[in-house]
DNA sequence: GGGTTTTGTCAATAACATAATCTAATTGAA
DNA sequence: TTCAATTAGATTATGTTATTGACAAAACCC
């Protein structure tokens, strides 16, 4: 998250960083399949019958997976099945937006055990924080499973100097402060945090299309436009944390003025804040996200002209992320109603060539996310659990590094 | 490389596996520091002196290390300090670019051992080939060590359908073969196969810069123009390996047409082809690489256009990077003299705002390469010691995998 | 019912790292 | 000079984890 992020070494192996390695690729692997007897995660993990026998053992001891019962399956003795506990554990995720918090609670499988929607009149730090706190304590009195943590999604960029990126689509009064800091002293507990693009992407990854694709681009639309990538079934979040930033991507030479000092910036026509300014010109007021969705069923015309004119801009961005990251599809999602999200997709002009135009594709180059409108404070819960449950390699903190 | 490449699954750990990523962890180190004694490693490595001792001896006696006698500093007994053998091993690149094929060998510690260049009139995997085979049987009677492997290295993109990305950039006649294997046939050994780009970013993060930076991206001047990129130390191929193809991304609206359908691609501006035509427009003959160095400190008018042209499309491909990847920084390499380079890094125009602007940066926003002009061919010959010596996460390949 | 196949468990083994203890070599202060 | 402090390195014993191999259990097929 800041400068000191550089550098990382790998650390080597012990058989205790080993047990916590096995536990979590089994894991991973079950919540990925469903249901798996225990020589089939022999099989996929490499490991022997008798390493998994203990490892599942352990791993139903201490809550996380449960026995399904057994499974004819053609000949020789059924396996018993195992599968992720939903009550083994559970995390809280929280969206600060511009007009709103969205608090959710995930159990361990993933599926959504509370949501609330709190509006924010005000954002700035000194009245968010005890809103956060407190809500994060409400949602914790929702269930009983152990709480693996807290996951935080707010709109980037962390740390930029000067005022080049503090627009309408970022909050006031945040920056200079040491975010992941204060929220954390305001729940009194380390909080995961990431832009919604990333957060986004990582719901999508862990229960959405992504769970079966490993390298996605995510197209975001929140009140900006972000943009979340996994590469290799994790998220990529740059040297300092503020990869995605696609938003100050110029697509409309002379486009535009932007308050990042660009002209044409793809925010500035393909965003919630682009159609809230498209209002503001036709002397309407700016509606409601919950609103958008009846206005564009009943066809209203600046909605209309707003979708043709980010779908005109995002064709291009599209070819630059297939050129530029080769992924097996690009996902979009949002802040909108799935509806709306298809109507996008659907307006989009014919698709630039690419690398992505290569033999035997089986993912179309654009695809829906399948996590809804509230994807992002999904991926707030999802980011911890992703902690959990992907294997990963063990780096050293830098601050222990020789000179 | 090709569809098969998604969905890896992490694998369990056993103790074989954990030795070998020990040994790679402290090859590593001691490689990045250049000599360490036992102690200092086992703290890096977070694991026990003891532990330590037994994988140094261990390597010592495998010829990976060796021992540099001891070092006073201050109180205490004097470690022993330990270096990665140069003459450990070796590995063979070959660069087989439009024109010439260069065939380099280096030892562990990234010396350049051998260097050869071969003209090559025809490309065509059918006279290539021998060519190939034969220089790298050549290139391995210079040396005794122990062959770690070979690594090629081709102007990409790979196993795109239909011509749109066969221009004058790539080679004729590659489409559509299985490269890799036709190069492991032809050299009876597995190759090590990436694009221009990715190499040079791989040897600058091994021999160059990017030694103690484990986030950047490379802009790469071959023929056309590449983006290799490392992340977390390592670099990224995308799910199909033809990540970084920024020569087809559009900078000048309605710019110069571009065999690949779109108009004013980055690579008909900044590349060593949009130089060639600027000579041809100007009726003169193509000079050859050799010779533009002296062109270009000689002042000639056509370089000097030709340098403002590339850096004037440059600077908003660099905002982009930076927005999107959030980089330590960016490094500028190529087939082009170091003079060339720093000219056009030099005659950039101000670069736009980004999320690089952030506060206490310490590297330049861009900066040039250190492993000289010939860095494509050396990062051949580092993909095999990438390998070796890079600890990662073990996965299974796809095949083995559950339906 | 017997042969085959697959799952699951037990006990013993192997590989690797850890822990504790001791020796060696140097610095620095009395 | 002497001796305590400090750091490195070696030796031995111990512990954790996964592997190996043998065997029992449960299903299918003939």
């Amino acid at each position: 998250m800041n400068e000191k992020t550089r550098g990382q070494f790998a650390i080597g192996n012990n058989p205790e960083r080993n047990r916590e390695h096995n536990r979590r690729v089994v894991l991973d692997l079950v919540r990925q399949h469903g249901m798996l007897g225990r020589m089939e995660i022999a099989r996929q993990t490499q490991l022997t019958a008798q390493a998994v026998a203990n490892i599942v053992d352990d791993l139903v001891g201490s809550g996380l997976l449960i026995s399904t019962g057994r499974r004819r399956s053609g000949r020789g003795q059924p396996p018993i099945q195992f599968a992720v506990n939903p009550e083994g554990a559970a995390t809280i995720g929280v969206e600060i937006a511009t007009d709103q918090m969205v608090v959710t609670v995930l159990d361990l499988t993933g599926v959504l055990r509370y949501k609330r929607i709190v509006p924010l009149a005000d954002t700035t730090p000194e009245r968010c924080l005890p809103v956060f706190g407190l809500e994060v304590e409400r949602a914790r009195k929702s269930f009983d499973s152990p709480l693996l943590g807290v996951g935080v999604v707010m709109p980037g960029p962390f740390g930029i100097e000067g005022m080049s990126f503090v627009g309408p689509t970022t909050l006031p009064g945040w920056s200079g402060i040491d975010v992941k800091a204060a929220l954390s002293e305001a729940c009194g507990m380390d909080v995961a945090l990431e832009n919604d693009a990333a957060a986004a992407a990582v719901a999508e990854r862990l229960f959405g299309a992504g769970h079966a694709i490993s390298h996605f681009c995510m197209l975001y639309f929140g009140t900006g436009i972000g943009l979340g990538m996994i590469q290799d079934g994790a998220p990529y979040r740059g040297a300092f944390g503020n990869a995605g930033e696609i938003g100050h991507v110029p697509v409309v030479p002379s486009g535009r003025l932007c308050p990042c000092g660009q002209r044409g910036c793809l925010e500035r026509y393909a965003s919630l804040h682009a159609l809230h300014e498209k209002f503001d010109q036709s002397g309407r007021d700016r509606p409601q996200i919950s609103e958008i969705e009846r206005l564009f069923q009943s066809g209203d015309q600046v909605v209309q002209a707003w979708i043709d004119e980010a779908a005109a801009h995002l064709s291009t961005v599209i070819g630059l992320l297939e050129n530029i990251f080769d992924p097996e599809t690009i996902i979009f999602s949002g802040a909108f109603s799935d509806s709306v999200m298809d109507a996008v997709i659907a307006r989009l002009p014919p698709l630039p060539p690419s690398v992505a135009a290569r033999a035997g594709r089986t993912q179309p180059r654009v695809m829906r996310g399948q996590t809804g409108q509230y994807t992002a404070a999904l991926g707030a819960a999802a980011l911890p659990l992703f902690e959990i449950l992907t294997p990963k390699l063990e780096t050293s903190p830098p601050d222990q590094q020789v000179a």
